[in-house]
DNA sequence: CGTAAACTTTAGGGGTGTTAACTTGGCATG
DNA sequence: CATGCCAAGTTAACACCCCTAAAGTTTACG
């Protein structure tokens, strides 16, 4: 009955070694097949084959395991973005090119909410208000930063007007982030992929145009 | 240890008379404090003074309780947008009235979701996907209706192209859920109510333009 | 007056978070 | 080398939850 050595850096026998981490993996991985909700001290110290108790050596309590957790998920998500948005070709007019990367983030924030909800729920919902949070929402901030790049790109080529850059991040998130919620477990979820996609389309098309007020975006009409 | 009479028509003693309606209103009282993670049948039993396995008279599961208590949400939620869309004045240009009606709509949705972020999150997260659900989707349309309305209003105006009209849905109501959720319990909770309100602004007003694509709306700059 | 519905108690099997007290064993120190 | 400390694990237990089942009590109604 002596722990598993389930995956990386793990001593044989009583001591793990590696616990906490272990843990951590543990509960993304629950958290990635059920959602937040599916993780719990019980099920990863079980995952790994450790008491429960034992877990509590390693995280205060259950909030903070899913602290851990969530971080794993947000590293996820940036990965699975950059590579998502690492596929759009470099080629063509530059405002064209900027307005595809932008469209692609958004997609790609979509898609992944699509692919993993339970990673995706686990990263955005169920957040505690008082729980220790060493950096209050800035490990959120992947999308966030990746975002402000597109914008400033979009402002320096004359799209986006200068003048409504400062928090610009806010509504194309909002659009992008609604609309994957609304579709992986709002009134959206019942969709078939065809008007799933023109949804997508409808919305981004629309965050688009949004963002076009600077004299090159009040010219493209898209 | 007879039963408490809560509230409404509730006979006196050993039957409670109304206590499907009862334990349905208790459900809803404990999304509101604690979201619908809070609703339980235990708790809703207890709130009323009733025993727990009473309530499975009236309710096969915690889901089916949960469901009941989100009906109740929905309509606290249609009401409370319609009465503060009615606060809106009805005078000026027809489109900047449209416009403003549908910026309102916005608003209310935004403003329910931090009055009451219980309540909205029992609307919409957490839906089972098996669950018994009688009109699927269509019992979360209140706000759909409305806002459908509004862009009706808008192509009759010309502000909207017709064209855009089929699933114009999407991109509004993505944009203000998404920000109401990111607001809530998402990494802007933390913002103050100046940065709050100027995220809000902005995702509306990228809105709002993002839907000018008729005659009347590309003329206006807003 | 008797049936049946509404509600009650009791009991039990499974899940969870969390605390308290105990045991094991690595490691440093005398 | 022996010793003993202390962190990392353990078992046990309490409280809460969902859900099911069986058997009893009260009340409405035909």
């Amino acid at each position: 009955m002596y722990p598993v050595n389930t995956s990386t850096a793990a001593r044989s026998s009583y001591h793990h070694g590696d616990l906490r981490n272990a843990l951590a993996r543990a509960a993304a991985d629950l958290a990635a097949t059920g959602g937040p909700d599916a993780v719990t001290i019980r099920g990863a110290a079980r995952e790994v084959g450790v008491t429960p108790t034992a877990a509590y050596r390693h995280f205060s309590s259950q909030a903070d395991l899913l602290a851990a957790a969530r971080e794993l998920a947000m590293n996820g998500m940036v990965v699975a973005m950059a590579e998502y948005l690492g596929q759009v070709p470099d080629d063509g007019d530059p405002v064209d090119r900027a307005i595809e990367r932008l469209l692609s983030t958004g997609r790609g924030y979509i898609r992944f909410a699509q692919d993993e909800p339970g990673i995706f729920r686990t990263c955005f919902t169920g957040q505690l208000r008082g729980a220790a949070d060493p950096d209050p929402g800035l490990d959120a901030m992947g999308p966030y930063a990746l975002l402000g790049q597109m914008l400033d790109e979009l402002v320096a080529l004359g799209y986006l007007a200068a003048e409504h850059r400062p928090g610009a991040e806010a509504g194309p998130w909002a659009a992008v982030h609604g609309l994957a919620l609304l579709i992986i477990d709002g009134p959206l979820r019942d969709f078939g992929p065809a008007e799933r996609n023109a949804a997508i389309d409808q919305t981004l098309a629309m965050t688009v145009r949004g963002l076009a007020t600077g004299p090159r975006g009040r010219a493209a009409s898209h």
